[in-house]
DNA sequence: GGCTTACTACTCGGATACTGCTTGTCCGAGTTCAGGGGG
DNA sequence: CCCCCTGAACTCGGACAAGCAGTATCCGAGTAGTAAGCC
């Protein structure tokens, strides 16, 4: 069980957009900031895009550019995004299956080991949601002069 | 990124073993409880072996049992086992790389994705330990008399 | 009768496919802007 | 000078290939218990 490469790539990429001082920026240049294969994190972003959390522009001077501040951009957001909404557990409902699928009076309600699964997800997910990437953009590049640096590194 | 299925399949074995009243119950019988393919579960009881989950006995009347009561075991035990103890992120270190890891100057300091990723993380497997399979085993099987139905599914 | 040996039933662990998801690439279609040509 | 047309730059979306982890199976090795054989 791995978590997409993805997730890193959107959360490097929106903090860098965030930093810029045009608001908007191509794929070439988001994806030379880190290295990244420019085809696969265009689909990335358009992942972020169908979330809601990017904007994309078509033709010249086009690109992405954020939706929202980044303050109001959770880790919860990115990782729903490039991952989907569908939960980490899947109950196959083996529970009934078998031979105590059989022998067993037909249970209504929900699988017990599905719910608590749940209940633990759902506080993985709460937590991802109290991680703004405006609070890890601070701890990442916070120090004086350092907003400079990525703005050259943007220019070419 | 899914959770392996072998979890599931673990949980209700762990569940089905402690309804037992021998305490000890061979792989033949464990997979045809929900059907499940027998050389495959096989794979996933070694690792609740390696884990210190169940114990496994060699030779004739030999199998699978508990190697402590289920009340003492968490979901998070169980997915930990199977899944292994290796967090779901894992940080690529692509700050480092590219125009931006060139341009900015050495950092210190773990990265701040990675961190709060962990932090998040830590909330789910603090979630999965607090869910015992005690209880997820009376919410499935606490109803009277179902004890006996599950006991006689493993007569065979 | 007691001890040893051989057999049987079972698990263990590795080797080996198969499958589906993740990763990565490519290209045609659509969109927007700029620049040039014609009125 | 203004409008339209064309081309360039860019994104979008899907199709497709490669790599890898999860899924599944099989078989030889090892082990424990039992039964038979030997002293």
């Amino acid at each position: 069980m791995r978590m997409s490469k993805g997730v890193e790539w959107a959360v490097h990429t929106l903090i860098n957009l965030s930093l810029l001082d045009s608001d908007r920026a191509r794929v070439g240049q988001l994806a030379a900031a880190h290295e990244l294969p420019e085809a696969y994190l265009t689909k990335q972003l358009q992942h972020l895009v169908r979330a809601g959390l990017l904007v994309s522009t078509a033709g010249p001077q086009g690109g992405y550019s954020l939706a929202r501040p980044v303050e109001e951009i959770t880790l919860r957001d990115v990782v729903e995004a490039i991952e989907g909404p569908a939960p980490v557990f899947h109950c196959a409902e083996i529970r009934r299956c078998g031979r105590i699928g059989e022998f067993m009076p037909p249970s209504d309600g929900p699988c017990a080991v599905k719910v608590a699964m749940h209940r633990a997800e759902t506080a993985w997910r709460d937590a991802l949601g109290a991680e703004s990437l405006g609070r890890i953009r601070t701890e990442l590049y916070g120090k004086p002069g350092v907003t400079e640096v990525i703005r050259a590194a943007f220019l070419f």
